[in-house]
DNA sequence: GACGTTGCTACGTCTGTCGTAGTAAGACTA
DNA sequence: TAGTCTTACTACGACAGACGTAGCAACGTC
């Protein structure tokens, strides 16, 4: 399985949080593996990346945190969309379909 | 017009740099001034972005350099992509298209 | 009793991009 | 003829995002 380098993907790791952010709260841990699933194993999100794109995120007042608890009462931070964090999604998606047309016309073999 | 921020982008200008050279030899001036033509504008490549380009890409020996002259007389610096740098512009493509897919799963309006 | 999973934090490093600046020579414009 | 634009670079330092490594703590499993 031939995986994808953080160099490339670079510049979506936010927007792909905010996705997942976009369906309900979650944390850390529930996002590492939610985007593993989703990208079908191919992109595996570093712990040290995502947990400082939820600080620089949060700075950014794209998300906001809260403090609640696992099944287990083990204590754990949960994160959600602020409405700013929304539509700054809807312009990274917005950006990406224009970056996406401009690579294909560098893209061939 | 809607531009490309380099953050987005960033990981494919080394791809479109040799895209470009796989066509024949170029150099500075001219890549930038293809790299806004074919993306119509929407995306330009800072001087000092593609020049530490160069640089890192012929270290990596993906592409080698030869000075020659504008038709004026001027000095030029000249690039050409190497075989490696064909290779690699390979796996790019590949990775590309692997990447491409794993966005479009994070992307929804 | 050791190891794997969950759920983080801290700290320092590296790479690629960028801002700013400078150089130089021809071309075009007022 | 002076000033600006285009061409064609180089140098230097700053910055942001990703990463490697490490550590901590509690629970479950073998």
């Amino acid at each position: 399985m031939t995986n994808i380098s953080s160099d490339v993907i670079r510049g979506y790791n936010d927007t792909m949080i905010l996705f997942l952010l976009r369906l309900g709260p979650s944390y850390g841990y529930e996002i590492s593996k939610k985007i593993k699933e989703l990208s079908d194993g191919k992109y595996l999100i570093k712990e040290t990346t995502l947990y400082s794109a939820f600080t620089r995120m949060e700075n950014k007042q794209l998300i906001t945190s809260y403090s609640g608890e696992s099944e287990t009462g083990k204590k754990r931070t949960y994160y959600r969309i602020t409405d700013q964090g929304e539509s700054y999604y809807r312009e990274r998606v917005e950006e990406w379909n224009l970056t996406k047309d401009v690579i294909e016309k560098f893209i061939a073999v």
